[in-house]
DNA sequence: CATCAATTTAAACACCTGTTTGAAATGTAC
DNA sequence: GTACATTTCAAACAGGTGTTTAAATTGATG
């Protein structure tokens, strides 16, 4: 029944590839069905409807990662001493790298997978997000609120959500930003690369000294009255 | 023939605004003609296809962005000393701005297009785009690296598209983070009010320091052999 | 007013979408 | 082997997609 080539196994497959490739909206049931070697009305059969498969899909790698970050912010929380915002921005790597055992390019496909759930327009998807697992990034925040004291509540907010952003969408474009990067640089990168690049650079991000400068109309005050 | 109520300009208009929200894939002609309360037919007869009109809307804004980019990255380079990122940074701001006059809330329309352009699949835009304004953003890779020196060119790569991806984010979802920010924080933030938060995050960002652990592999072994 | 080009229009084109149907095939238990 | 539930299958469904066609309308020029 939950064999690794049972039908069900099949279109999960199928699926992840054909979403992180070319999106949810820009994958038909026909081109996943196809690619798994199964019947079109099987996804509707096993899952019910194509929405409920991208819940799926997401789910395969939920189950594994959440848990795991829960337990890792846990952890953290209950420690001491204060807690760097390396350390805290640590704490995702390894439990990300643990989804290559999920199914191979695990990582990648997941990241990849939930910068789509961001972009393609899935309210569904967001509910589902936060309904399941918003507890667990509630403790994130108070870990980065501990380690950057200084950083005052609405510019925090604002700074996880750029970093967000930059999580998103590089793994949604990622498999453009690789290829020009090999192409380039002639250095052969993968998702862990990646995930090790972004680190030092949303570290000094979300830490960054606060501007003191608050309206732009105040440095060059003829362009903020106009056109808008 | 270009006023303000032709054809075209109320095509250009609708487009713009579905594209923005709901993708360019997301968005069907017979949506944009509606709004637009012109005949289905004309958007080809006026544009030739969906892509061209796609390249359309988005050429409206390059137009007039990217020549004053050019300028203004020229002048900087023509510089005798050293600029810091910080003011390379800067050059973005009015020129951006400058997009208000273009059209109602151009600045954030238009960048919630580049997002577009990037996350949706469109081949044709990426060619578009690098064919047309490829020279100018190389001056920009040229002024970083200047106020970088330290930062080696791969690495450098990856901090520009990372920074491309939370501009191109934080505008995708501008709406609903202003809201939730003006309602959690009672602060009146704007377009312009949050380019001012990007500029200093991004500084920190692009100038990180450059991590010395290349290989996840190196500190933890035992996860990166397995399931890969 | 007549002529010719530019534009708008409704209709149809061929193809793709997610979902449903009922019969055929397969697996399972007695 | 017979009965029953599970699963697979080809076909059709209703609706959406970008694009094309040819006729009707409008605008401008002489």
């Amino acid at each position: 029944m939950a064999n690794k080539h049972s039908t069900q196994h099949k279109i999960l497959d199928a699926a992840q590839s054909l979403f992180a490739e070319t999106g949810f909206n820009g994958t038909s049931l026909r081109q996943i069905t196809s690619l798994a070697e199964v019947n079109l009305a099987s996804v509707n059969y096993h899952f019910g409807s194509k929405k409920e498969l991208i819940q799926a899909v997401l789910q395969r790698y939920l189950v594994v990662l959440m848990p795991r970050l829960d337990q890792e912010f846990t952890r953290l929380l209950a420690m001491q001493q204060q807690n760097s915002l390396n350390q805290v921005l640590s704490v995702f790597v390894s439990p990300l790298l643990e989804l290559n055992k999920v199914h191979q390019n695990g990582t990648r496909v997941f990241l990849q997978l939930l910068g789509r759930g961001y972009t393609d327009v899935q309210g569904h998807l967001r509910w589902f997000f936060n309904h399941n697992y918003g507890r667990v990034l509630d403790k994130l925040v108070l870990l980065v609120q501990q380690a950057c004291p200084q950083l005052p509540a609405s510019e925090l907010f604002w700074r996880l959500h750029f970093s967000l952003g930059t999580v998103v969408f590089t793994m949604a474009s990622n498999e453009a930003l690789v290829e020009i990067a090999e192409a380039d640089f002639d250095e052969s990168i993968d998702i862990e690369g990646v995930i090790l690049r972004l680190l030092p650079y949303l570290s000094a991000a979300i830490a960054a000294p606060v501007s003191t400068v608050t309206q732009f109309s105040q440095t060059m005050p003829m362009l903020a009255s106009e056109g808008r």
